[in-house]
DNA sequence: CATTTATTGCAAGTCTATTGCAAGTAAAAA
DNA sequence: TTTTTACTTGCAATAGACTTGCAATAAATG
């Protein structure tokens, strides 16, 4: 399997690669191919969650030729290994991408001036689900918590 | 002022009416026209928050003829005066807009399967705020939670 | 009721994302 | 290794939500 994309070796990235070609497509009737290597490279050596165009200009920069169409269809299929998180954080019009793989449930807070998007390393809403439950008498399933402000930088 | 939309009168919506005019649209420079009584009329008047798109189809269905662009800049102008509230509900792909005239700060739960949209009214979130800018260093200027599950229909 | 200028409708455009299909290619079979 | 199978990709076209330009319309004011 090459796994020098872009040149640089990261052992990290050799195990999430084998990771998924075994249990995750390979199991699915898939199959790991060059443009879903080169997308998993890029979310596991990236901070900030990415969105399709993102992903799609900066593979551009390091020379590898993939079509958007294609990195929206790859994200969807890492999204349905669930190995990729799909964030819709409010007023970006666009959806962003990240790494699920060995992390925590999170939350995120954005700039509304930059953009900068920080984790937040906390959930409170354990203890809530249980009273919306029992007040709505829905079953719930998911939720996304956002909180946006001004970064550092930009006060 | 003509207030028989659709030949219905309310005297909440009088009073809406009366105070978007004298407080909102005049104190900006703007005018109270037929359209926007209509799209403050509707909203008035329904529990679920509305897209833009049903918000024309609605209005066409009662025999008002506006434009789906006219629908936007309305809800827009309603949406910077302070009257109304832009939800970005995760996995809709368009915007939703609820009255926010007397009614107090809170969140939604939807359903997964239906699309039906209850109001929470709680948010636990004022304590964590603080922890978060100290956290993060950021200053929080707004936040969204929404949940979602299967109400009780689709069980 | 005439004037001023905000507002509307229509057409066209933007942006994100999806779909159809022929060509390309990874993985299994021979 | 070669052949076969069918999953993937790139390209073009399309869909859906929303925006913009502009001429025509219609509120508000004197």
């Amino acid at each position: 399997m090459n796994l020098l994309i872009k040149g640089i070796f990261s052992w990290r990235l050799f195990l999430l690669l084998e990771k998924t070609t075994s249990q995750g497509l390979r199991a699915t009737g898939r199959r790991m191919t060059r443009t879903r290597k080169a997308v998993l490279s890029l979310l596991e050596g990236t901070q900030q969650p990415l969105s399709a165009s993102e992903i799609f200009l900066q593979l551009q920069k390091d020379q590898i030729a993939i079509d958007l169409v294609t990195v929206y269809r790859t994200v969807n299929v890492l999204k349905e290994l669930g190995l990729v998180v799909q964030l819709d954080l409010h007023q970006e019009g666009q959806s962003r991408y990240e790494l699920k793989e060995g992390r925590k449930h999170h939350h995120h807070i954005r700039c509304q001036m930059c953009g900068k998007i920080v984790d937040l390393l906390l959930c409170p809403l354990k203890k809530l689900t249980k009273l919306i439950e029992e007040r709505t008498q829905f079953v719930v399933e998911d939720h996304t918590l956002e909180f946006s402000g001004f970064c550092p930088k930009c006060q």
